[in-house]
RNA sequence: GGGCCUGUAGCUCAGGUGGUUAGAGCGCACGCCUGAUAAGCGUGAGGUCGGCAGUUCGAGUCUGCCCAGGCCCA
């Protein structure tokens, strides 16, 4: 062996530099990106080329899908939640667009309500006005411009993150012909009948006279006044039985710490899973002055907290004679003996929401005054007293209305001079009656959080309000209720993931009826008319037409602008009717977006074919339209609902600002670009929550650059192509014909992947696609072929097809998801100054690239790789060989199928194509036991390679080793097919 | 506290109807190449499948409890 790889003769004095000869791939297409200032040009560029317009122009005549967008509230800067929920239904209709629809996507706004309220009520504040000293005309012109301000914003930063639609002409809430519909479907609603005022237990702040939502209320800590109350027990139970005689005489204790609640006291909650017990009183101690107990007292009370209420109370000691069950029994009310006003029958309700953790395990239950209160309360409607369901016994200034026996008038809380906010007269006065009735048990004070008015910071009360309600049990004109109706089009709706559907019925099938008013100025009113005397709504279709006329004309700000007469006409008398003042809920706003926003356009479609938002819908969005649709029309507005989770940090837990763990999407696109916040979002499970940090982000940035560096590799060995060196399927070598196979396999893979929304199959096969079967084997494997060989040799034409054919799918497939990336890289194969990767379809595979059989032989084939690359490295490591172009293998296989599967794919020697495919010089494939001990990988027992060195020379222009170097004289340092080559390549350029 | 949901290598994800040593890519470590070069190739090390208990011949996959986290309520 003189002509070994050590001594290889390409290093003489004369020898010629073949590399122009080669045919290295060459490209403009940068290796780096600039994404952070790249992307920016690429969105002036398809502003300018009118993008989504031509995209209309062109699905003209294809089926439409209407992905219906749901509004973000048009308040501060976009988060990375909404940025990702906006690029998830980017990827929607950008891949069914490309999978032959036309997707129209119209943007929208959600503009009314609280926040904006306030926010603008703060700007005033600023500048030292009140908003009550506003006249209503300015303010809603104030929020009006507020919210358009945001929305100029949001869709900059929404337009930043690519995303394709109409921009110029979003939907909003506020527009006035959404306020006209908005409108329109409440007086549908009204129409129908399905619209009742009733009343509702709010936060209401006396000292403004107004209610308060959660938003405006911060915690304080106050202290308040505690009693215990004892309440005698009835002889009879409810259903009429006798009570167990040593109850007799007894009393139910409570507890409460707002005294003033009494008089509104209604039941009595406990818990079926607290254990109560009789006690009769023994031993009273010391005290200060008169106790409220005394030996032969009977009280009721749950047993964990009797010694609790026995110390408050000062009782020493006591008996407990028996167990109580509270079920069925009713006392009177504390104070029945003062006035006939409470000579009701409280009874005791079993409650979810008492425990045994404070007070005395009975609840008071004054269903007028608190949330849980009332519905418990509602819960038995056997006890509701026909005129009055929920007894109102406190005013809009907080006190006690005039009609209320003892306490009339009197205040809860001082609304005015210098002790405003303190505690007025009410509490005094109510435990000074129970004292006098012997029903008070003790008193306390406890200071604890609770809710102030965050304009007067004064305590704020819970007090039932009018309000109006659409009813859900109502049966309508064909008998069925809205809940029926409701629940009939979830079941018809396809949710994505399946779970949504349980998790949205359940909600629609315990909800109780929706609450739509709002004592309010910023939003759309509930244009009611009510009789001044009977309070009956005035539902004419000649009224409820002008109404919708006006709000046409000026908005809803004529509702409160114009005189009532102009809606009345002459058929009513202005004086006998009231006008409501309330706003809608803006979740009703919300809840019509898609009667104003889809339907009256004949080129969207209603219903939608999807809306898509976050988990936390289901009890938003989701539900309002569902249940706004199906009261005016019967059937959801959607066919499919698509939810995801939420963007929480890396650790999983929520972003928050204290924990600076917040990733905003501006930083992102500065950092990196929007491409990679688009790749994570492509490669996350979104039907769970999401998680992204800079870790996580790295990962995106790290395979965008794999992405990218391989279409700039397959680019530039396409430098130069042309379609007529393209050859046809059927006389390319296997593998290229593998790689078509492997194309029409992803080919479904993309389509039902995207059909299915599940991106992450999409970007993940394709990304291993690129990472596996492209970079790691087939472009490293035809790197020979391409910069060598000959350019009209058959098997480098046939690579070039193929890549082509990759690139171009390639392109279309990721371009949902990488719009700026496909964008680059199709002008770069296809440089145009007009045309855009947008304005594909996804290219037709031709069926007869699938091969399963070959794919399977080429499964085979890899398996032999895989071991000669095992082998390969033991000899790199023993500092053998290097390149693994100065190897030999000799690949003993002892099973058949590895020497059928490579004759069936090889055009020549098998030998020959076992060195190509493993990118070696020479290679051996053995039948048989191996002679000595070989290489062998654990889980592939059958094939054992023994390491070998290439023979013969270096080629200077391959760098293959061969024995034929030489062969042609002209060419003493190449092998035959460079020898050609280079000859070809000097004719051409002599 | 209640309803619904989630928890597989450092990261992102695969793992029909329970069945051989739990997979992939990235990252990491080590090596090669220097004609994809702020690239490319190869090899390797990483997992008590959140924890505990149970059903079963056998559980990442079924059941219960617990822990952690999320959304919506209270």
């Amino acid at each position: 062996m003189t002509d070994t790889p050590a001594d290889n003769g390409t290093d003489t004095a004369d020898s010629r530099d073949y590399r122009q000869t080669l045919f290295l791939p060459k490209t403009d297409f940068p290796m780096r990106a600039g994404l952070p200032k790249q992307e920016p040009l690429w969105l002036e560029r398809w502003e300018k080329l009118e993008i989504y317009r031509r995209l209309r122009e062109q699905g003209a005549k294809k089926t439409r899908f209407v992905l219906h967008d749901g509004p973000p509230y048009a308040n501060g800067h976009i988060h990375i939640g909404t940025g990702m929920n906006k690029i998830l239904k980017d990827f929607v209709v950008r891949s069914r667009q490309m999978s032959g629809f036309d997707a129209p996507y119209r943007p929208g706004w959600d503009c009314h309500g609280l926040p904006i309220e306030w926010k603008v009520e703060q700007a005033y504040r600023a500048k030292g006005r009140n908003k009550n000293d506003v006249p209503t005309k300015e303010f809603r012109a104030e929020c009006r411009a507020y919210a358009g301000g945001w929305i100029d914003v949001q869709r900059e930063e929404f337009k930043r993150l690519g995303v394709a639609g109409e921009w110029d002409n979003p939907y909003t809430t506020m527009a006035f012909d959404a306020e006209a519909v908005i409108v329109r479907e409440f007086l549908s609603f009204v129409k129908q009948g399905l619209v009742y005022c009733g009343s509702a237990p709010v936060m209401w702040s006396p000292v403004e006279q107004t209610a308060l939502a959660e938003a405006e209320v911060e915690y304080h800590d106050k202290v308040s006044t505690t009693i215990h109350v004892r309440f005698p027990l009835r002889g009879l139970r409810h259903d009429g039985s006798a009570i167990p005689s040593s109850c007799i005489g007894a009393h139910v204790v409570i507890w409460t710490t707002t005294p003033w609640t009494i008089p509104a006291n209604r039941a009595i909650c406990y818990s079926p899973d607290i254990s109560y017990g009789l006690y009769e009183v023994t031993a009273m101690g010391e005290s200060e002055f008169k106790p409220w107990a005394m030996p032969g007292d009977r009280l009721i009370v749950a047993d964990n907290l009797w010694e609790e209420t026995a110390a408050a109370a000062k009782i020493t000691r006591a008996d407990r004679i028996m167990s109580v069950d509270p079920k069925g029994l009713v006392c009177a009310h504390p104070l029945a003996n003062a006035d006939k006003y409470w000579s009701y029958g409280v009874p005791l309700l079993a409650g979810e929401h008492v425990t045994d953790e404070t007070g005395t395990g009975f609840v008071h239950t004054a269903p007028g005054h608190g949330a849980e209160d009332y519905v418990a309360w509602m819960a038995h409607p056997e006890w509701h007293d026909r005129n009055t369901p929920v007894p109102q016994t406190v005013g809009e200034d907080g006190a006690f209305y005039e009609n209320i026996p003892l306490f009339g008038g009197l205040h809860i809380i001082r609304v005015d001079g210098k002790k405003q906010g303190q505690d007025g007269p009410a509490n005094k006065a109510v435990m000074d009656a129970l004292i006098l009735q012997n029903r008070l048990l003790a008193r306390g004070r406890l200071e604890h959080s609770y809710p102030h008015s965050w304009r007067s910071k004064a305590p704020v009360i819970f007090r039932n309000t009018p309000q109006w309600f659409v009813a859900l049990d109502r049966p309508m004109q064909d008998g069925r209720t809205l809940r029926d109706v409701a629940v009939k089009a979830i079941g018809d709706t396809q949710w994505t993931p399946k779970v949504a559907e349980n998790r949205i019925r359940a909600m629609v099938e315990g909800r109780p009826d929706w609450l739509v008013s709002r004592q309010r100025a910023w939003g759309v009113p509930l244009t009611l008319f009510v009789e001044a005397g009977t309070k009956r709504v005035l539902n004419d279709p000649k009224v409820h037409a002008r109404i919708i006329k006006a709000v046409e004309e000026d908005g809803a700000d004529a509702w409160f602008e114009r005189p009532a007469a102009e809606f009345l006409g002459e058929e009513y008398d202005p004086e006998a009717f009231e006008k409501v003042t309330d706003i809608l809920d803006v979740w009703f706003d919300s809840g019509c977006t898609h009667a104003f926003a889809l339907e009256p356009r004949p080129d969207l479609k209603w219903p939608a074919d999807l809306y898509l938002e976050g988990s936390d819908q289901h009890r938003g969005w989701f539900q309002s339209s569902l249940l706004e649709s199906c009261g005016t029309r019967g059937r959801a507005p959607y066919d499919a609902v698509l939810t995801h989770g939420f963007v929480m940090a890396g650790d999983g837990r929520k972003m928050s600002k204290s924990l600076g763990n917040v990733v905003a999407p501006d930083d992102v696109a500065k950092k990196y670009g929007v491409e990679i916040l688009r790749l994570w979002a492509a490669g996350q499970d979104y039907t769970d929550d999401l998680r992204i940090s800079d870790e996580i982000l790295q990962t995106s940035v790290d395979a965008y650059r794999k992405l990218r560096n391989t279409m700039r590799y397959v680019l530039g060995a396409l430098d130069g192509f042309s379609s007529s060196e393209t050859v046809q399927h059927d006389r390319m070598p296997s593998l290229e014909r593998w790689v078509l196979h492997r194309l029409h396999e992803l080919d479904g893979i993309v389509r039902e992947g995207y059909a299915a929304y599940d991106f992450k199959k999409v970007y993940s096969a394709l990304f291993n696609f690129c990472v596996v079967d492209l970079s790691a084997f087939y472009l490293d494997v035809r790197k020979d072929a391409l910069y060598c060989d000959r350019p009209d040799a058959l098997r480098r034409r046939a690579a070039r097809t193929v890549m082509n054919e990759v690139i171009d799918r390639l392109t279309a497939w990721l371009a949902p998801i990488m719009p700026f990336t496909m964008e680059e890289v199709w002008l770069g194969l296809h440089p145009s100054d007009t045309d855009s990767v947008h304005l594909r379809t996804f290219p037709d595979t031709p069926a007869d690239w699938h091969d399963g059989s070959r794919a399977e032989r080429w499964q085979t084939i890899r398996r032999l790789r895989r071991v000669v690359n095992g082998a390969l490295e033991v000899e790199r490591r023993e500092k053998r060989i290097g390149s693994s172009l100065e190897a030999a293998p000799q690949v003993y296989v002892t099973d058949p199928s590895y020497r059928a599967a490579l004759a069936a794919e090889a055009d020549g020697d098998v030998d020959e194509y076992l060195a190509e495919i493993g990118i070696t010089s020479q290679a051996y494939l053995i039948d048989g036991e191996a002679p000595q001990v070989g290489f062998k990988l654990e889980d592939v027992a059958d094939i054992v390679v023994i390491p070998g060195r290439a023979v013969g020379r270096k080629c200077a222009r391959s760098w293959k080793y061969s024995t034929a170097i030489g062969a042609d004289s002209r060419y003493p340092d190449l092998s035959p097919r460079d020898a050609e080559a280079v000859a070809h390549w000097d004719a051409m350029n002599a």
